[in-house]
DNA sequence: TATGAATGAGTTTTCATTCAT
DNA sequence: GATGAATGAAAACTCATTCAT
């Protein structure tokens, strides 16, 4: 209001992340060889040759969006790990829940199905995402089966391979989203769905006889 | 030129099946956006202008490898479903095992990743796929599971979802073959990773007291 | 009817005319470029490659449509100068009026275009319409004049030009059949047009007599 | 490389232009369809993908040639018809002769050419040069002829056929000018051939007194 | 810092022509 | 003679990136 110079200061700081959430909303509608540099522009107001002043191309946007947008969520699951003090059960299903209100209901939905379809051409950026995300992802998810089975909650065979089957749901409704739903009338009740994961996850199909 | 084998052979039998291989296995390697035509010619042994007598264009050549490699592969799961007699835990372990063999061991594993990378930009192939391959290979599983309700030996919450559930970590496994894996050093170990599903899709995590 | 193999001899001997009118008909509906030689081919009822056990390629298919289908019609125009006794006023008249029927009311009234509008880049074709068909042609029309004028009826200041001046209106409704007509929501009545040409064309050539 | 000469110029200004005056000669040269974009780019001194920021495609350059180079002739003619005060006679004479130095004397009497040999495979060219110049062009004609039978100078039996008729000869010469003349050794002499033209037309058009 | 005009490599598709059958 | 499968050259158009302003 007062201070037209400040805010064009900020305006300034503020641009290479304006570019960033550019690109990942394009991404997410058309995927990222679709996605042109000029689009981004323009989305993020700007012109065609200022997106190479903040960054060197248009892979080094993708692993920026990466950076910038989706590892800072990080933290927030681990938080939760650290100072759980309830049941495991409990804090699988928090997790969850907060894996899905961080990043399965926003944009950043998009991300696995971008890795998926064309990372695959960028080795860089794949490995980007596996180093920085899934891996320390996965590790939350180890501390919290390993929390459940030290509380003798939760008995785990094959734990390596059990973190890949327990976040293969949450992860499949994203990749889901973003592909086949267009192709289904009824979209997917994320809540719902959520709660279907845990009960199997948890529960097993088996019938328990007790 | 200098190349002593015949150019001019006429195969018309066998070129098509030979370019939908040519195309699925640069699929598998590439993705579909990044395989040139000519590519595939070259490995069918053909020239550029051959894929054209057989298909109209290139995403034809995408909805043949899916009508022409996936489909047939369909009724193999249907014939174990409908002539079971056993136990349906061990028809949901039968169902998975020739799933993955007929699959996930072969190059059709890549199917799932190009439908959920690429054929967002095509519509039509991503309908196929979906109204062919999906829901016929959906109901395979929701009645290998109410085989399991009607002998009381599966108790089921939620059908539809419980649909989607049980396949994520098969899928995942073929998705993660096929981009992530390119980033960790030990492959997937895949009977082992089925033994794990099973075992916690049809067990859960909590501990069974009793 | 019971003579087949004499039917199947006459279509050998046949073929190239066929293949000739087929031709044709494709150039008077999609100019000679766009005129494939499949088509061609289909629409004489034979295959791709027969078409060129008659003739050399695409080019000399259109010489010989010139050479068979158009040539012989100029005798015609040769005859009625010939042996013509009347007035030179009707010579004229009846000159236009068979070469409108021979030619303009027929799909040989493309030629003029196809000379026009692609002969361009196949100079042999252009030399050989030139020389068969517009000098020949040309020379018609100033015998015709030449017979008039030693009549007394026709005063021509300048015979040379006087021959394309005379022949324009003919030539541009061939022409104009074959292009602008699309355009234009009547069509050209040729009777009409013929009759007014002679009107305008012949008060100027007659003597002025008073 | 080589080349001394700058190689980033700028000169959004002009581009358009340079770009329809190389188009139009090279359409004059060899055609539409065998003119490529990148010898108009190279002829324009600019590379492949300049002409794309000026122009959608190839046809919508095809479209502004007649557009941007054709159009603006014609109010020409319509004030020499507007403010004329002398005879009909000078009149068409006057108009032809504008017409010939205007457009036939220039590569635009290449359009009519190009016209009638390849806009019929693309409709909107051919709409275009219709609706814009050939029936404002006739409309021209139309008055001039009305103006003459006003003053009783001409006699005109079928109005809407003689507006061809008059423009058959000067279309004929450009049309000329473009195809068969390269067959002929001796070249067209344009105000001799108009001479001769108006010469047998108006005497054909005047009223004979006597 | 920002602009946006210009560059030029890259790919699908068509079709005249060839030749094994 | 006839077939039709196979060849391979050719061209419009896109878009990431550069750089003069």
């Amino acid at each position: 209001m007062n201070c037209p110079i400040k805010r064009w200061t900020r305006r300034k700081e503020a641009r290479p992340e304006e570019i960033l959430l550019a690109a990942l909303s394009l991404f997410v509608e058309k995927g990222y060889s679709a996605t042109k540099i000029e689009d981004i522009a323009r989305v993020a107001g700007v012109t065609r040759g200022t997106p190479y002043l903040y960054f060197a191309n248009k892979e080094e946007i993708f692993k920026a969006v990466i950076r910038e947008l989706l590892l800072p969520k990080l933290p927030l699951g681990g938080e939760i790990v650290d100072e759980w003090q309830g049941s495991a059960r409990d804090l699988l299903c928090q997790l969850f829940t907060t894996w899905w209100e961080v990043m399965g209901e926003t944009q950043l939905s998009a991300l696995p199905k971008l890795m998926i379809g064309e990372a695959g051409n960028f080795p860089d950026v794949l490995q980007l995402y596996h180093d920085e995300f899934i891996v320390p992802g996965n590790e939350l998810i180890r501390r919290a089966l390993a929390y459940g089975v030290a509380r003798h909650e939760f008995v785990v065979q094959d734990m390596e391979y059990a973190l890949h089957i327990l976040s293969a749901p949450i992860v499949m409704a994203m990749l889901w989203q973003h592909s086949l739903c267009r192709c289904s009338p009824e979209p997917l009740e994320s809540r719902r769905y959520i709660a279907a994961s845990l009960d199997i996850l948890l529960n097993g199909l088996l019938l328990r006889k007790g």
